[in-house]
DNA sequence: TTGAAAGCGATACCAG
DNA sequence: CTGGTATCGCTTTCAA
């Protein structure tokens, strides 16, 4: 930047406030100085800007296991929206496992502006580490934890809605294939479920679960396939499409006609559950609210003002697939 | 830093290199140093270090459409082995558009140490200023541009590979289904498909494609199935699993058994593909030797040593699937 | 082995 | 409107 004042005969403040269209600069120096910039390919050095300024411009995102696609569509909007406001995302975390501390220390030692975190688990660590240092953070499809702000989905409601909808159109022997126990994100979906079950006066609804994968829907799938017929349930609530995937394969491979013998239905709306084979009949995130929201959340902590802790709550989109036998109200039109 | 050296009666230098484990640093005061910054909480600023230092640790990630699960899969083998080197991903973009302007010039406004690009489309405008700047580039999964070295699957090779067990299993009328035609690795794995079913000396194969997606995969299975039976190849090539999917949930929806009446595979041996209802017969990306060569030739490159552009080719894994038939001498184990 | 001082590249305040 | 100067937090000579 020196060498840059010295060609453009200016002081280095003048072409610092040139570079940032400061009104107070007159429109002639301005040009000349940015021309010159463009033309010696100078580029501002933001790390020494962020220096002086306070402000990093980065946000830290902790992504939980991408084998679910849900992630992936959650990290695409992530960079897109934060790129429109002028963010970029320090990628810290990828994958199922824990958090390591080098990587949690990261957050601070770049002095990140904010933090995403999108994991339903594990996600201790760096929250302990950004309540300690005052960092703005946002989970993203999880309960607040000690410290935060939180958007999600109504997950409760989403899985009240699919069984209000099963109900209604007849089927009577529900079961639900949970994910993580330990996880908001599941348990409030199978609750919101059984909870509709029960209040319909209906036995109590078959449960499977353990892991957010398809590989365990898969294995529900199998268990309910053998299930002898009177037993069996005619209608499946998986808490993920990704579960709920499994599900549909396994009692496919099995020979069991779905939607004909059992319905399937999923909660999350991910692309890979849309398409065939599986036309799952899903309640889908508003994954573009959601982000724009928590980039809202965290933006308006950024500036050192203090901030209540905050939880958004949005409500799901009903995808009617044909995954599952639904009301004739809704299939009709 | 200046006030945990005032509180720990030393110059900021000896805190500096008291952190940083220099050698020529007296046990004794490095462990009360070490320990005091614990107490306090403090954590050493890169973004200021790197000023001076020259290296800001961080690594220019630009990441291709994400509802190919391939690239998420890359993404999270990216984050594991660069923190496992010490370095944070700077995550850029991430989707199908193309890249702007204001997105590569973080690249240089951060000084990211090195840059990855993943992208088999639309990395055009990212390179260009890698090279401008000479920030080391390393492409995975596409031929070099212009500038920069490369890692990849050999992808011709792996087109040869599958086209060679089909014939040997006894197909003869095949068929490819292609991804975009600007890509280097669609067009390599096709070429190298096709090459061999010329040299068997059987009948050109049938051509379909333009996007490498589902959808494409898709429609292309439809065509395929209406076609009259003589007409019909009985073994189908999608260039990678996500298109070979959908060829193969095509021709299962129109009542054609796979691998019964037409055998499917793919390549890149993302894991929706090997799990049901797949299964698929693919030749795998070594995902994992693929990102650690990557890392290396950044690595190499980013001291400002000039080194020439390398280009890596890795052999990819045959995972026997059942979605083709295949020679009995790979299927008897 | 430790300390003092000079930057790294930018911004911001205070003058002019 | 523009120029000097202190400053951000850290590393790195150069001395002691």
């Amino acid at each position: 930047m020196a060498s840059l004042a010295r060609a453009a005969g200016v002081a280095a403040s003048t072409v610092s406030r040139a570079l940032r269209n400061d009104p107070r600069i007159s429109p002639d120096v301005r040009d000349r100085i940015v021309a010159l910039a463009q033309e010696v390919g100078y580029t501002p050095n933001i790390l020494a800007r962020s220096l002086v300024g306070g402000s990093s411009g980065l946000i830290g995102l902790v992504l939980g296991p991408v084998d679910n696609p849900f992630y992936a569509e959650l990290m695409q909007r992530a960079v897109t929206q934060a790129a429109a406001r002028g963010w970029r995302l320090l990628l810290v975390h990828a994958g199922p496992g824990p958090i390591e501390q080098a990587t949690a220390d990261a957050l601070l030692q770049y002095r990140v502006d904010g933090c995403l975190i999108t994991s339903a688990e594990l996600s201790s660590r760096a929250a302990r580490i950004c309540r300690d240092n005052q960092v703005p953070l946002v989970m993203v499809n999880r309960v607040a934890w000690e410290h935060g702000s939180a958007v999600s989905c109504d997950n409760d409601a989403a899985g009240a809605l699919l069984a209000d909808l099963l109900i209604e159109a007849g089927h009577r022997r529900l079961a639900v294939v949970s994910g993580n126990p330990t996880t908001s994100t599941s348990i409030e979906r199978a609750d919101g479920f059984i909870r509709r079950v029960r209040a319909a006066g209906l036995p109590e609804p078959l449960r499977f679960g353990g892991v957010n994968s398809h590989a365990k829907g898969f294995e529900a799938g199998q268990v309910i396939a053998a299930l002898p017929a009177p037993d069996r349930p005619d209608a499946v609530l998986g808490v993920s499409d990704l579960i709920a995937m499994g599900i549909m394969d396994a009692l496919r491979e099995a020979g069991i006609a779905v939607p004909g013998e059992i319905s399937v239905v999923g909660i999350d709306g991910v692309a890979a559950a849309r398409r065939p084979p599986y036309r799952m009949t899903t309640v889908a995130q508003p994954l573009e609210d959601m982000m724009e929201r928590a980039l809202d959340l965290l933006n308006a902590r950024m500036n050192g003002v203090h901030r209540a802790d905050e939880v958004v709550t949005l409500r799901g989109d009903l995808v009617i697939g044909q995954s599952a036998r639904l009301p004739a109200r809704l299939t009709a039109g």
